[in-house]
DNA sequence: CATACTTATTAAAGATGTTTAATAAGTTTT
DNA sequence: AAAACTTATTAAACATCTTTAATAAGTATG
């Protein structure tokens, strides 16, 4: 982060934004001790929030022998952001405010077709104006490669391809836009609705409809890989003659992770152990609609045969689409709280 | 980093010193408009740091059509390092200053044994002293896990197990101390010194004594994993029957890289391969005295069996003790340079 | 219920950095 | 060589944040 002595107040917003949606409500001196600044610094900035209606006062404290504290908290209400998340048959998007509360929820018919920047420009525009230019903020999940807002590899939709959709968007609207891809976004997601401490590292693993893959968090952040090919566990070598996608393909019809053989589990156990052996991460993640938590057991005993069980990751099972979703929504909030 | 008014000048000062030896030489101009810092508060904090020797006048620059402006240059002599690395049978050490350049180097006998701790004591003393307290800070490389300067995992020299060793030299000597982990300073040591652009993945190969291992950076950070276990890439299950370890073994009686047949040729590509679809690094690297070009060329050659070869990472040979020193100068720069 | 004690808030003074104006030290032009 | 022009440095005015002192608004106690 640059700092020169200018953009102070552009660090003190955030920060006090950020602590006093943690704290859930806060006075000035526990802001001031909280954040270690000043207290009348807090009460400049506190007291220009409280004018904007950014904060709301919630009365006083009780008094513990002087004169009562005046109590703030945030109003969640004072910035909304938009999540989409653009899949082959559907959009599914959400609007919410900056305290994490849900205010519309739904779907639209896909965009990834023919004209669909138009139609996504269209849906962005309705939603602005429905909510009277609430909207501060707008996170947008794509199935495909992203880097700094451009789309630049994205199988089967041709028309996003090296397609700069954040500026795009940023131009049009006049809103900061991020754009993330939907693995990265999912593990994001996990991440922040499971409170996971920051740094840690984690594994999403799915088996999407172009073979499985996975999100990878390491240190907290995301990894995309120096040709943005992080995750594609497909091609992990595991046996004499198969790698994983081949492994799990065997003796199976689909390529989904359900219905599973014990052959099945060994390869996903591999993976669980190449994992461990590189990386070491805390948790690995499964996805709710595609693995059981039977499966989970058995690859956990399984995986022990090819690593020493106590470095083991704690395996889980989490619902993908509301991980997906979350992400977005925490990019979101990081953006328009860093305004 | 947290930022509150009081430490800006906690921030300047480093600052100001990285600009300084990064362009080699400065006018107060060039490093006000490079840190986006006022002139003044450049001219008066340069002004100090002259007075304290800190900075050197090297004479004015030719005039543009007006005032000729003097030009600095960081005094490389100002602070010095001490950079020592703990192996089995040796332990080596470099004295240097913060231009990089090396001042003195050597070998001393391993501190590794019984009552070492009390050796290596005894010789930080003795460079102290003899280098008139100039030494401004230590790093000290461990073949062991290391949780900020805390040895906590180190087989076969029990007596340095848990040991908080950061803690103990930095109390004796109030001298800032760092402790790392030998994979990880070289990863490091690699990435300084190949200019290696910040962000990037590295992956650092090595036979050592206790079999093959990895030093991982990802996005510019070193890769612990969450019981300290990432890069044992032993455990890499790779074959029906046989992991890393083992395919290495098979063939040779060795467990050292050198002279390859060609199914140990195929492991390691197996391992490239892996690499490449779980974390995708933009370079792996190998050691000098252990693996020759040709064998590189191979394992290219092969682990595009395995993977798309417009993914693989460049794969290169480096010296792994230079590098293990490199990064330990890097840290104890880094640490000298912040104070 | 007046006095002593706590604690929050406000006000004033001090520290630190930036901006802008003034000055110093050159070079180029006439 | 004086005038005009450039550019570096210094000085003064201004802005911002912190520290410390003063004041306001309570509670507890004799």
């Amino acid at each position: 982060m640059k700092v020169n002595s200018k953009s102070l107040s552009r660090v003190f917003l955030p920060a006090m934004r950020k602590s006093l949606l943690e704290l859930g409500s806060a006075t000035k001196v526990e802001l001031s001790e909280h954040l270690q600044i000043s207290f009348p610094t807090i009460s400049k900035f506190l007291t220009e929030m409280e004018k904007n209606g950014e904060v709301i006062s919630v009365g006083f404290d009780k008094s513990s022998g002087g004169r009562r504290a005046k109590r703030y908290r945030y109003n969640p209400d004072y910035m909304q952001g938009l999540a989409i998340f653009l899949e082959r048959n559907e959009t599914i998007y959400t609007i919410f405010n900056c305290g994490g509360e849900i205010k519309k929820q739904g779907k639209a018919p896909s965009v990834l077709i023919d004209n669909g920047i138009y139609t996504l420009t269209k849906f962005i525009e309705k939603v602005i104006k429905a909510n009277s230019s609430k909207i501060s903020s707008i996170a947008i999940g794509v199935p495909g490669s992203v880097d700094n807002g451009r789309i630049f590899y994205i199988p089967g939709y041709e028309q996003f391809q090296n397609f700069d959709l954040k500026g795009y968007i940023e131009d049009l609207f006049s809103i900061p836009v991020v754009v993330e891809n939907d693995m990265n976004a999912a593990v994001l997601g996990f991440s922040y609705n499971n409170r996971i401490e920051e740094n840690q590292s984690l594994v999403y693993l799915y088996s999407g409809q172009n073979g499985p893959g996975a999100g990878l968090m390491i240190n907290g952040d995301m990894v995309r890989g120096s040709t943005f090919f992080a995750g594609e566990i497909s091609f992990v070598p595991q046996y004499d003659e198969r790698n994983f996608s081949q492994a799990l393909k065997d003796g199976s019809n689909s390529s989904q992770f359900t219905n599973f053989e014990s052959n099945q589990i060994d390869a996903i156990s591999r993976l669980v152990a190449t994992f461990t052996a590189i990386m070491n991460p805390h948790t690995i993640i499964f996805c709710r609609d595609e693995v059981e938590k039977e499966v989970i057991d058995k690859i956990a005993i399984d995986s022990a045969k090819y690593i020493p069980s106590e470095h083991l990751p704690e395996l889980t099972i989490s619902d993908w689409k509301q991980d997906y979703l979350y992400g977005l929504q925490k990019l979101c909030l990081d953006l328009m709280m860093n305004k």
